[in-house]
DNA sequence: GGCAGTTATTTTATACTTAAAACAATTGTC
DNA sequence: GACAATTGTTTTAAGTATAAAATAACTGCC
């Protein structure tokens, strides 16, 4: 058995060791939706972040999206125009701004989200399930300081 | 200030809360990666992680490769192509199993990756140097519960 | 009111990624 | 020693992703 971390020494580098074991998580949960999703929904997962974010705050401009996803402008273009095609997200201009454009999920969309949810939760428990309640806070606890260790080294990083 | 985890409740569904956590994490980190990769030595990620693998066991397949990578086996197939095309890297055909490549570093490949190691190594130090040793050994140890969770519930949920 | 600078979005080029199919070589079994 | 099943790799088609350039609209300031 071999995989990101192999070849790394036991109390050396914590700090790689921490980024490696981090990104193994991620990407073991991230192929178990991307799989589910496909065979569950015939959906992928790009997609479904995106409904979903369109669920948690209906008329978002691009932009928004674009920051809370995480993910690049142009990206968030393409994705929504396949969405659109799909008839599950349509596009309106902002009454404020010629420039922007608010998103939200149709009918369509927001059912086909809805039917998707609970399952998709249920498979997230189900992978996680393996920790104590205890366990999912400390962790929790410990990511939000990642978080903010990782903005401020960006922030300091980027003074170019 | 928003991002993947908005909207979520407080003490509400702590699996979905920390599987974002862990991909705000990883993606932050990642993004940071990314593009030091470019400025710096104008490569990629994927090209980088590759390199990296290649230089902890010399005379991998691409199976191997592809393990512990955890991409799919065509994605090994172009990313090699490219770097053989950079002349970073070479194949040649296994002695004992005619389907199979092992796969190494050319001079070249050893020499740039060498280069760009411990710079890359500095870069993750300084993102997640927020952490005490103390925080980041139960980080890791968090971590290494979770990979077997996520390894378990892999197994069982397979059983198709 | 004009214009410099900024912001929102799309476009372009290229790279990465997957799933699934195709193919080729190996293995196990009788 | 055939031959079914498996394993290693590439190919294909579609989608996802970025960075950078291009466009278009807005803002602030004089």
């Amino acid at each position: 058995m071999s995989d990101l971390e192999s070849a790394l020494q036991d109390g050396d580098q914590p700090e790689l060791r921490t980024w490696l074991r981090l990104l193994t998580c991620s990407t073991l949960i991230e192929q178990q939706v991307r799989s589910h999703l496909r065979r569950r929904f015939n959906t992928t997962l790009p997609r479904f972040d995106m409904l979903a974010q369109l669920d948690r705050g209906q008329n978002l401009t691009m932009s928004e999206l674009s920051n809370r996803l995480m993910v690049s402008n142009g990206n968030v273009t393409g994705l929504i125009e396949r969405l659109v095609k799909e008839g599950l997200v349509s596009r309106s201009p902002a009454p404020d701004d010629r420039r922007s454009q608010m998103v939200r999920l149709t009918s369509k969309g927001q059912r086909a989200f809805d039917a998707m949810l609970p399952v998709h939760n249920g498979w997230i428990e189900d992978m996680i399930g393996g920790l104590s309640g205890a366990e999912m806070k400390q962790l929790l606890a410990l990511l939000a300081k990642l978080k903010n260790s990782l903005i401020d080294a960006k922030q300091t990083g980027d003074l170019t």
